[in-house]
DNA sequence: ATGGTTGTCATACAA
């Protein structure tokens, strides 16, 4: 069977439940990862959603910021939420396909929304990237502890850092800010290939093709300018990634009106 | 070097 996986920072579940709508008609993944829902729990568009055809929803949010979401065709086994940094924002949430004796029974899902980190990169200067840098510490050690790469996963997600060359429109450009700094790409990098993980995109389109999946809203004319960023990321595991069979940036949904400035990234896997 | 935009919630803060 076929499985097919999108990830996008929707930046307002509530703002842009259309559009939400609209990608799922067009695009017709078995699961969204959404990130970035800024919805209390019980303002959550839970029947809304589910009316797309989506009828496996979980979620887990707060008043104004963060939040996130994973909307499926089908079943789940379990799911599980994990508080990083001692906190209790809402920046994970992952399930396990389960119920159906079909091949994505047993595939574990975790969607994650790490901290943007502020515009200083000096942790001693800016809480906000310490928190982001404590952050990446704590997913290594997740990775090393579980194990979750070992067994048939998919890490997807706004990680907020843009880890190769290419992954920018200007590598020199942006060394000094914040997502593409050599303290946040070696990082993540680094406990992305200690855990087992396979960078999906990158396995599909390596570099030196120019990947993008944010263009920030400050940008008079993004699609011109053309001044991204590979911010969104999916990652399989050891034994999916000889699944994977195509990867689609739906570029066209940063035109649509009132847009969210991260676009779809989607994973279609053969399993 | 600076300011540029958006969303939420209340007019500040995070991205």
């Amino acid at each position: 069977m076929k499985l097919k996986i999108s990830t996008w920072n929707i930046n307002s579940v509530r703002l842009r439940l259309a559009q939400v709508g609209r990608f799922l008609t067009e695009a017709r993944p078995d699961v969204l990862c959404l990130q970035e829902t800024k919805c209390p729990n019980d303002r959550f568009p839970l029947k809304d959603l589910q009316a797309f055809g989506y009828p496996h929803v979980v979620h887990t949010g707060q008043k104004g910021y963060n939040g996130v979401a994973i909307l499926s065709r089908l079943p789940f086994a379990n799911s599980e939420s994990l508080s990083m940094c001692g906190r209790t924002d809402a920046r994970h949430i992952s399930v396990t396909l389960g119920h159906e004796a079909n091949a994505a029974s047993g595939v574990t899902i975790h969607n994650f929304y790490v901290p943007a980190g502020g515009d200083i990169p000096d942790p001693k200067l800016n809480e906000k990237f310490a928190h982001k840098l404590q952050f990446l510490a704590e997913l290594r050690e997740w990775g090393g502890r579980g194990r979750p790469a070992r067994s048939p996963a998919i890490l997807v997600g706004d990680l907020n850092i843009a880890p190769l060359e290419h992954d920018v429109w200007s590598h020199k450009q942006l060394l000094d800010v914040v997502s593409h700094t050599p303290v946040e790409t070696e990082a993540l990098e680094k406990l992305r290939k200690e855990a087992g993980w396979t960078d999906g995109m990158r396995h599909l389109r390596p570099e030196p093709e120019k990947i993008y999946s944010w263009w920030s809203y400050r940008s008079p004319d993004w699609a011109a300018a053309d001044k991204g960023r590979r911010l969104d990321h999916v990652w399989v595991s050891e034994s999916l990634t000889p699944a994977l069979q195509d990867i689609e940036v739906t570029r066209e949904t940063r035109g649509w009106e009132r847009p969210s400035d991260h676009v779809p990234v989607t994973a279609t896997l053969e399993l």
